[in-house]
DNA sequence: AATGAATGAGTTTTCATTCAT
DNA sequence: TATGAATGAAAACTCATTCAT
C-alpha cells in the first residue's frame, strides 16, 4: 500500500479513524463530518475521491492495512502461538481504534451496502493489502510451524476458530456494560488456552 | 412478547424480514421499501410506529424473538450439547433468513446508530424477549447439566466461545465466495467437536 | 399527448412556460426556480419526474405539442398557403411565449446537451407529438394540394425554405432592438410573398 | 480585431473551437475543460480573462471574426451572388467547425444568458468585428451591385431571407439523421436558386 | 507569469414525516 | 383507520474562482 499520502488525504483518513474511535457507524457518516474534522473544505474531498464511498472504503482499507501490517510485522518475530494471540488481544485492549476499526471492517465485509462492494473489489484487486484474514493466517502458520496447533485440521475451520475468538472478544468489549470492571488479563488467558485446547495437537493433549 | 399483532404490523414485520433475506442492510432501508413490500400505505406505518427506527427495531426484535424462541423450544427437548449445536447450525443453513437476521441483529447491537440504541433499551426493559444471548445460555446449561462441558470455566468466556463460533459460521458463509461448494456437514462436525475440546470436561478428554 | 395532467404537473409545466416567456434559457434553469414559481415544494417535482432534465424536456414537449397542435388544428380549416403562413406569423407576434418556445425548442434540438438527448428520444418514441416540423409539413401539404406551391421541388428543400423563414422571423424579433417600431404586417407580407416566389408554381410565375 | 494574441490566449481560443467542433454546448463548458484542452493551468485563464463568460465570449467572437473575415475577404473577389452563396454553403460543408460556430453564435445571440449579454456588448462597442450579419450584408451588396437581386425589397427582409437559409441549412445538417447520404450539392443549388427566385429581379424572372 | 490545490457557495436529489381526504 | 401526495430539511456533489507557491 502506498505510503506517501498527500497531506489532505492523510487528514481525511485520520478524520475517518477519529470518527470510528468515537463509535460512529461509517455507513452513516456525512462527507461534511469527515472534512470538517479533517479541517479542510468539503470540495477538497472530491479532489481526491470520486464519491463518499470511495473515500470511506479507502480510509478503512488504509487503516486496516496499517493496523494489520504493523501487527503482522510485530508477530513475525514471535515463535509462539500463544504469544501472538496475547499480543493481538492486548492491542485491542490498548488501542480502542484498532478494535473498532476491526469491528467495522468485518461488519462492512458482511453487509451488502455500497461501501462493502468497494471494499471487496479493492481487496480482490490488490492482494498486497493486509487484512484481518491475513493476520489470522499468519498466526496459524506460526502455530503450525511451532507445533502448537494441529496442522491436520482443515484450514477453513481453523480460520473460523481463530477469527471468531478475536472478533468476538472485540464485540464482547463493546457490548458488556460492566466491561470496565472485567478482568481482561484473565479473559486473554482463557481465550488463548481455549484455542489451544481446540486446535492443539492431539498427542499434546494426552501428554 | 405479545402474540396478537395487528395485520398491518404483521405485514410490516414480514416486509422487514423479506428485506433482510435479500441481504439488504436494515440501516439503509427506506420506509417506502417496507410499506411498499408490505402492501400498505406509507402513512399507515406511522399509525403503529412513531418513526422508522421504532418500526425496524421492533420488527427485528420480533423476528429475533420468534427465531430464538422457536429454537429454544426445540432445543429444550434435547439432552445433548452436540445435538443442540448441530441443530442451530443446521437452522442457519436451511433458513437463510435466520442467519441473516442473526448477523444484522448482532451488527446492530454493536454499532452506535439510532436503531442500536432502541434495541438495547427494549431488551433492557423486557427481559422476556428471546435473543441469541439467551439461546447461547440455554445451550450452555444443557451442556453443563448433561456434563458434556466443564462448568468450572467462567460464564462470560463460555458465552464468547459458543456465540462466536455460531456467529463466525454465519459470517463465514456470507463472506466466502466458494460457500456453495463448501461441505457444511463436515464444518458443523468440526465446529462442534472443537467446542467440546475447548469447553469439554478435562477428565473426559483423557477418557 | 395525454391531456389529463395532474395539477402539480400542470403547475410545473406552466412555470416552465413562464420562465421561457421571460426569456430564461431553460438549460440554466434551477429546479427551485421552477417549483418556486409553480408554488409547490421542491421535492414534489421529483414525485413526477426522475430528474431536472426529464421535467424540462417534458414541459417543453408538452407546450410544443399544445402550440403546434392548436396551430395545426386551426390551419387545417384553411385552404390557402398564404393564409396559413400569415396565421403562424401572427401567432408569434401575438403570443410571445409561442415564439420563445419555438426558439428554445429548435435550439435544444441542435445542441448536444442532456435535455436535447431526451427530446430526441421522446420525439422518436412518440410519433403523435406535434412539433414544428409537422406543422411545416402540414403547411406545405396545403400549399401543394391547393396548387399554390410547386410540388415538384424536393421535400427537404421545401421544409428548409418554410422552416427557416418562420424561425428566422422569430429570431429577428428577439434580436432587433428597434423591433417595436418595425412594421410587422409588412414583414409578414414580404415573407409570405417571398416564399411563394421561391416555392410557387413555375408556370404561375409566368402568368 | 487584434491579431497578436498571446500564446496562452491563442491556446484558450483554440480549445474553445475544438470543443465547439465536438458539438459541446459552450454554455455548459467548464473552465477546466478549456484549460485542460489548451494544455495550460486553470489559473492562467484568469490572468487573461476576468471570468468564464469573458473567456468564452471572446473566443467565440474571435473565431466568428476570423471565419467571417476570411469569407468576406474571399467573397470580395466574387462578382456573382450565386457564387458567393455557393461558397458559403461549401465552407459549412467542408469545415464543420465553421458551421457549428455559426450555430452556437446565433443561438447565443438569441438566448438571454450571461454570455449572450457580453457578446451583444462587445459587438456594439466594436463595429470592426466581422459577424454573420456583416457577411450577409456583403453578399446582398454583391447581388444588388451585380443586379442579380432586386434592390427594391427592404433590407431587413432581405437579411432574413439570406441569413435564414444559411442558418437553416446549418441546422438541417445537424438535425437530419440521414445527413450523410443527403446530396449536398443539389441542396446548395436548390437553396441558391430559391433565393434568386425570392429576391431576384422581377424583370429577370421573365427573361 | 503560471500554476493547480483548495475552497464553499450553490445545485441537485433523497426520503422521513405530515396531514388532508 | 388508512392513505399517499406533498413537503423541506439535509445530504451529496459541482465547479468558478482564488491565492500561495
Amino acid at each position: 500500500m502506498k505510503e506517501n499520502l498527500s497531506p489532505k488525504v492523510k487528514a481525511l483518513y485520520g478524520a475517518v479513524l477519529e470518527l470510528i474511535e468515537e463509535n460512529v457507524d461509517v455507513r452513516n457518516v456525512k462527507v461534511s463530518d469527515i472534512t470538517g474534522r479533517a479541517g479542510i473544505g468539503k470540495g477538497t474531498a472530491y479532489e481526491y475521491f470520486s464519491n463518499k464511498e470511495e473515500l470511506i472504503s479507502s480510509a478503512l482499507l488504509y487503516h486496516m492495512d496499517q493496523i494489520c501490517g504493523q501487527m503482522m510485522s510485530d508477530i513475525s518475530g514471535m515463535e509462539d502461538f500463544s504469544e501472538s494471540i496475547h499480543y493481538i488481544l492486548m492491542c485491542m485492549d490498548r488501542e480502542i481504534s484498532k478494535r473498532d476499526c476491526l469491528i467495522q471492517f468485518i461488519q462492512l465485509l458482511t453487509d451488502n451496502g455500497p461501501i462493502s462492494k468497494l471494499l471487496h473489489d479493492k481487496i480482490k484487486n490488490n492482494s498486497e493489502i493486509c487484512i484481518p484474514q491475513k493476520l489470522t493466517e499468519q498466526v496459524l502458520q506460526i502455530g503450525i510451524r511451532r507445533g502448537d496447533i494441529d496442522g491436520q485440521l482443515p484450514l477453513p475451520y481453523m480460520r473460523i476458530a481463530v477469527m471468531s475468538k478475536i472478533l468476538m472478544y472485540a464485540f464482547y468489549m463493546t457490548m458488556e456494560e460492566d466491561a470496565a470492571g472485567f478482568d481482561r488479563q484473565q479473559m486473554h488467558r482463557l481465550l488463548c488456552e481455549g484455542m489451544l485446547r481446540e486446535l492443539g495437537r492431539t498427542d499434546a493433549k494426552n501428554m
